[in-house]
DNA sequence: TGGCTACTTTGATATATGTCAAAAAAAGTG
DNA sequence: CACTTTTTTTGACATATATCAAAGTAGCCA
């Protein structure tokens, strides 16, 4: 695990050490959720094994914004950074194994050793080209082009994730994209 | 303008000054443009003055999907740190003075000040809390309701941005936000 | 194997928003 | 002030998608 981290933004001896320490192991079964809106999220997560969702609650709908699988950090980054309450969810889809870092261990961390704070610029870089990309392809006019997208750029999540997920990732309901489906 | 800076992130008077000596100043007319899509983005800018938008093209329409003003950095965030050609256009709304720094030069302070790297990191968790509120933001089903809420959250942009380019970021028509307004 | 639950598809109808076109209003410019 | 250019509003019509409702289909567990 500190591995796939260390391949992430290498780290030097003391500050994978330091890391290690601060680790913690975390199970999630099957629905059971990581981050809870209205609630400050403290931790960063590194996905061992599993997969989720993260979804806001609008105007009574879940809107699923993103899925995340083995080898990603997952986090309400929003929360987490402003230390404000989280405005989303985050859900496991499947049953998950996670590494838990608590935010006032990964700011020692960052006070210690540069390398982390590279490890943690660098962490917030992906994500955000991460969400640019999906801003981007959530701007294709027609549903079709979306979900023909999607099914180019990561057809993993087609094969692992419910439909009804999926449609709220493209901005469209369960019954629109089945129906997409069966005419593409 | 390294006051503007300090402020967002302390830097220790070595780095201010290693900072100043690469800052560039960059004029820009209205109407010209900061980036460009298909060429890669080497600097980061700091807005002194004036007004800009990012947009992308998309099915052969502009999609504006930020506004920036005084005292915010400015950059093709995705291109600038993948170093890809950029798949969307910054340009200026008014007149702008900027500071720029290229990427080279970030780079080298970043690996000299401990500073420096806070602050890029700092920059980048700024820049996608911003892309965060956005897109929950969107994701109000009626057109309406969007509009409100840049209303409420951010009545400035409405009066120094025409309407055209407002109507794009909240995913309308110039038309259907010319209705909306006359019914509010 | 049966039966329960979760997930997916199909059907009929309503509507918010897009599209195309033109007029009106506002803002620059000599 | 006249004149052009840019920006905003208004109108008529088309359509992609939502909504509500029900029927299939697949997965899972005793």
């Amino acid at each position: 695990m500190l591995d796939h981290i260390n391949q992430f933004s290498p780290l030097c001896q003391t500050a994978l050490h330091d890391l290690a320490k601060v680790l913690r192991q975390v199970q999630l079964a099957k629905g059971e959720f990581l981050v809870t809106e209205a609630k400050v999220c403290n931790h960063v997560y590194f996905v061992e094994r599993g997969c989720l969702r993260g979804f806001y609650n609008l105007d009574g709908k879940e809107i699923t914004y993103w899925f995340g699988f083995e080898d990603s950090f997952v986090t309400s980054f929003f929360s987490f950074i402003s230390r404000k309450p989280a405005v989303e969810n985050i859900q496991a889809i499947e049953d998950c194994t996670l590494w838990a870092i608590g935010y006032n261990d990964l700011q020692t961390l960052y006070a210690r050793h540069k390398d982390m704070e590279r490890l943690g610029r660098i962490m917030h870089e992906r994500y955000y080209v991460m969400l640019e990309e999906r801003f981007v392809a959530n701007h294709f006019k027609e549903a079709r082009e979306r979900y023909e997208n999607l099914m180019s750029t990561a057809p993993h999540i087609l094969q692992r994730v419910p439909l009804g997920y999926i449609a709220s990732y493209l901005g469209i309901t369960q019954e629109t994209l089945s129906r997409i489906r069966t005419k593409v």
